[in-house]
DNA sequence: CACTGTCAAGAGCGGTGCTCTCGTTTTGTG
DNA sequence: CACAAAACGAGAGCACCGCTCTTGACAGTG
């Protein structure tokens, strides 16, 4: 596919680029499910039928904004940790980073984290970007595993047999070389930062925890603690 | 009220229900905002706009239907709690009880739990009800710490003023008195818990810890542990 | 030049939440 | 008991939605 391919074919992309950019931006006012092709298509100055020639359905064009805000999320945290030089360091940023995006993009957040959207089912393609978070996060765990800051977990419950298996196809998955009840703890801190991050966005934590600044920030110490990044 | 209020107002109650269940039903099916009046009256057998006689709007159908969640769950928790004695078990019991309710009711879950709905904000008649769930787990940290079977957690960071201050606020509004530290733990177990069952539902955790029966169990070790309940 | 594929536009289908009006039925009270 | 007031179901209608199909204009290629 050559640069000279012509003027239509340029105009594609930046009509593509602009719907995917106001669709973006009703997101960001009308949330997930109130996208409405009609409203983009009138914003751009055209017709809503027009718009199928670039997306075929709505739920097409859900599925390229999920895949950027999984990106974008992923790119924040991977920016975040080359930031920092010690693990320590770089686990706290990337919590931070994570946090910090959710609250610029609420709607964009809630689209990959939140509720599935009704009838839509995500494709393949969105896996490998919604990695990024968590390998970012295990090879943070794994720099201070091999930097020796790494502590073992003092007197930790056994790991059964069918959760080991899991965590040592983690350890492949992501390629670095974590003992297995390391791997857990990070998937369980894991889930804490996007559990904590999602309360806040809710509203969950209004009368008790909010604003969740000061809380956010001790369970990050807490949870980078517990991870043995100590 | 006397109980001999008239055929008029059991049938107004019975009404009220049958859309209540109804409305359950779909969205059971098509999910929070594929919940659609029309299809609510169809299936009842009436026109949409007779449903405006017993909801002012499908917002406020959505907010009894959140209320009902809500005490679905706490009662839940609540019950499983009490089938146990001790406060590790109880412990043990209100998570796995949550995740269950949750994995069996994904959608009236992520309706209380999920992306905000787009336009809707919750009402204050939902706080009470939300905070069933947190309060139930303090008062089981709390038990375990009356019992003496709690243990200081060792060489964690210190709570900086404002979080001292919020973690009082949630004391004395749970009624229970604890450490400030152990509430705020208590406090981050609590959104790890949720931020598990949320990513199982929406799937994140397939590829790595799906099936997630034994990580949860395994989590929810670590975290009673984290909490101080030995 | 003629042809082929791409494009925007328009009309239209069935669906949505919601409002208003219109008879009817039930209720509480004079 | 009679009567006004309140509550009710039904229907039409408004503006909106995703999506489909057809039509006519345009660009690139043999």
């Amino acid at each position: 596919m050559p640069a000279h391919r012509t003027a239509r074919e340029r105009a594609r992309a930046e009509i593509t680029t602009a719907i995917k950019e106001e669709a973006r931006n009703q997101l960001a006012t009308a949330g997930a499910d109130g996208l409405s092709l009609r409203a983009v298509a009138r914003q751009l100055g055209m017709v809503s039928s027009a718009l199928y020639r670039y997306f075929p359905s709505r739920d097409d064009l859900l599925t390229v904004l999920i895949i950027d805000a999984y990106n974008a999320v992923g790119e924040q945290a991977e920016r975040a940790a080359a930031r920092e030089s010690g693990a320590r360091e770089r686990w706290r940023a990337i919590c931070h980073a994570i946090r910090d995006w959710a609250r610029a993009h609420p709607h964009e957040y809630s689209l990959i984290y939140g509720s599935p959207i009704p009838g839509y089912r995500a494709p393949q393609d969105t896996i490998t970007p919604a990695s990024r978070v968590p390998v970012a996060l295990a090879r943070t765990v794994h720099d201070g595993w091999a930097a020796g800051t790494l502590t073992e977990s003092p007197s930790a419950p056994d790991l059964p047999p069918g959760l080991r298996e899991q965590a040592r196809v983690v350890t492949t998955a992501v390629g670095v070389a974590l003992p297995d009840a390391v791997v857990v703890r990070t998937l369980i801190a894991w889930t804490q930062l996007f559990g904590m991050v999602g309360f806040e966005l809710t509203g969950q934590l209004v009368g008790s925890m909010d604003p969740a600044d000061e809380f956010f920030a001790h369970a990050v110490e807490e949870m980078t603690r517990f991870v043995g990044l100590t």
